[in-house]
DNA sequence: CCCAGTCGGATTGAGCGG
DNA sequence: CCGCTCAATCCGACTGGG
């Protein structure tokens, strides 16, 4: 059912295999150099196997995936002013076939120059669109006090909320204004499309010029979630996407950001896709009837050994021929346990390290140190899927060729980082904020491990990150080029049967801690 | 309506060292 | 017996799609 190369969608692939050096192209000879960071004298080690060679499925196929078909303008002929003539035509024909107004395509054309791409003239148009529209409702409405916005005035410190009273009140009436909004930059993909369907997309002015950000969460949040997040960060409409494009298990995230989508590659070598390729001692055992060719979301907890036990017995019971009753029941409890099958009549939960694989992080990246399996499978059940990450930034690899400064907010096990790494780009100076100190002390041991350049400063709150204390680091090093991270979605999450209280919940509201800080950098930068 | 799917949380008890 | 850690085992609701 979840055949990802049966579907449709696969028409929109460009397969392309010449680019492998580009994304394989790692430091190769790294110096011995001891780094201060918050503390800690990181000695590295010589280690040049670094970087994507770590991955562990390195005999996988090395297939370059390109997602975008409208950024082909190296076909267009390219001499004389005829064919600017034609070049102009040829581009006003696709964003007139993207559904955007004529006259509107014409004046964004004018504005941005021939020799604009077309997410270029894309936002432009959006930009335009969405400002005209929000200014003249916001001018019909009056203000109303929205829960959110009496957090974050709780919340205050620095008084870096320069646009507060500019910020969208979220009542009834705003609800419906902004699905008006949205309506007019659909196509980035919907919560029920989870990719590949990414055909433009919106990056408001406000952001333009400014850092890069880059903001996840659980793409199944209750209704309204999604759109106040979006409403806080610049109205940019959320990326849905289903991780099962870009490993063996599904992982439902959307993501909002302001990156270019334009020329996005993939990290090499690309996972396996299936369980039989991923899990290939699993093949043996398993039964044709069980027809699952991905798995469902690895979530935090697993399996208890009763639920094998029943299904064990269910087998046992009716010895070679399961009837279609127990096979349904079988299959079922595989779906929802997310088993997978280790001998006959046997079914098991993934372990950690498998979960580590699947999710695209070097093997034992979460063992030992001090880590219990409880706290591993809490941890990755937590995590980025790194490729899926990694396509999503590897949009950042030509721009910042003499490496990044991130601001990394609940860094958790360091999901971006591992795929900032796998992508080549270099790691100048991270700030990392993460609670747990088990996550913290993860990070680091991979940082020293993969014999990192660059300097890492470990935060452990996110309410204490202040603006001072962000001013601090840009003067130290030049600024940051891109803040990235996922807030908590306990309260959000589907499978949260005691607390899923939304945005506003206990966990989730650190949301508005993300969103201070964006805000800040904006204006700080 | 039925069905599948979901970055979870609280409690309990075994096991351990003191 | 106490305090602690860790693993096992309970516990539905909400959403979207067919």
């Amino acid at each position: 059912m979840d055949d990802p190369e049966g579907d449709g969608s696969s028409n929109e692939y460009n397969w392309n295999t010449d680019d492998e050096d580009e994304v394989f192209g790692i430091p190769s000879s790294v110096p011995n150099i001891i780094q201060q960071s918050c503390g800690h004298n990181l000695l590295t080690l010589e280690d040049p196997s670094a970087g994507a060679s770590n991955r562990p499925y390195s005999s996988a196929k090395k297939i370059d995936i390109q997602l975008d078909s409208s950024d082909d303008e190296d076909s267009y002929p390219g001499s004389g002013e005829k064919s600017l003539n034609f070049e102009r035509d040829k581009i006003l024909t696709v964003l007139v076939s993207m559904e955007y107004p004529i006259e509107e395509a014409l004046i964004a054309i004018e504005k941005c120059g021939p020799e604009a791409e077309i997410c270029e003239l894309t936002d432009f148009i959006c930009a335009a669109q969405l400002e005209k529209e929000i200014d003249s409702q916001l001018q019909n409405l009056p203000k109303k006090k929205h829960d959110a916005s009496v957090y974050m005035h709780k919340k205050r410190r620095d008084g870096y909320y320069f646009h507060r009273e500019k910020r969208l009140k979220l009542d009834d009436e705003m609800e419906m204004m902004q699905m008006r909004s949205s309506e007019s930059m659909t196509g980035f993909g919907t919560r029920n499309q989870l990719y590949p369907a990414v055909t433009r997309r919106l990056r408001h002015k406000v952001t333009a010029g400014q850092p890069y950000f880059y903001y996840e969460n659980v793409a199944g949040a209750p209704k309204g979630v999604w759109r106040k997040i979006s409403s806080f960060l610049f109205e940019i409409e959320p990326e849905f996407v289903d991780s099962k494009y870009f490993c063996a298990a599904a992982r439902k995230r959307g993501y909002i950001h302001n990156l270019p989508i334009e020329n996005r590659s993939r990290l090499l070598p690309i996972p396996p896709l299936t369980i039989q390729e991923a899990l290939p001692t699993t093949k043996r055992w398993w039964p044709s009837w069980d027809t699952r060719a991905q798995l469902n979301c690895l979530i935090t907890t697993i399996a208890p050994a009763t639920v094998t036990e029943k299904i064990r017995k269910a087998l046992e019971e009716c010895d070679a021929k399961p009837p279609p009753t127990v096979r349904e029941y079988v299959v079922k409890e595989c779906r929802n346990w997310n088993l997978v099958w280790v001998g006959k009549n046997k079914v098991a939960p993934l372990e950690p390290d498998e979960y580590e694989m699947l999710l695209g992080f070097p093997k034992d990246h979460t063992r030992g140190g001090g880590i219990n399996r409880t706290m591993r499978y809490k941890a990755l059940g937590n995590a980025f899927q790194v490729d899926t990450v990694a396509y999503h930034l590897s949009v950042l690899k030509g721009r910042f060729p003499k490496g990044i400064n991130v601001l990394s907010l609940f860094s958790g096990i360091g999901g971006a980082e591992v795929a900032l790494h796998g992508l080549g780009i270099m790691l100048r100076n991270v700030v990392s904020v993460e609670v747990a100190e088990e996550n913290r002390n993860i990070l680091r041991s991979w940082w020293e491990q993969t014999n990192q350049q660059g300097n890492l400063i470990e935060v452990k709150d996110v309410q204490n990150v202040t603006c001072g204390q962000l001013e601090q680091w840009i003067t130290s090093f030049g600024g940051f080029d891109l803040i990235i991270g996922g807030s908590p979605c306990n309260n959000i999450s589907g499978s949260n049967r005691v607390s899923r209280n939304g945005l506003e919940g206990k966990h989730s509201s650190l949301f508005y801690e993300y969103y201070r800080i964006v805000e800040a950098m904006m204006h700080i930068q």
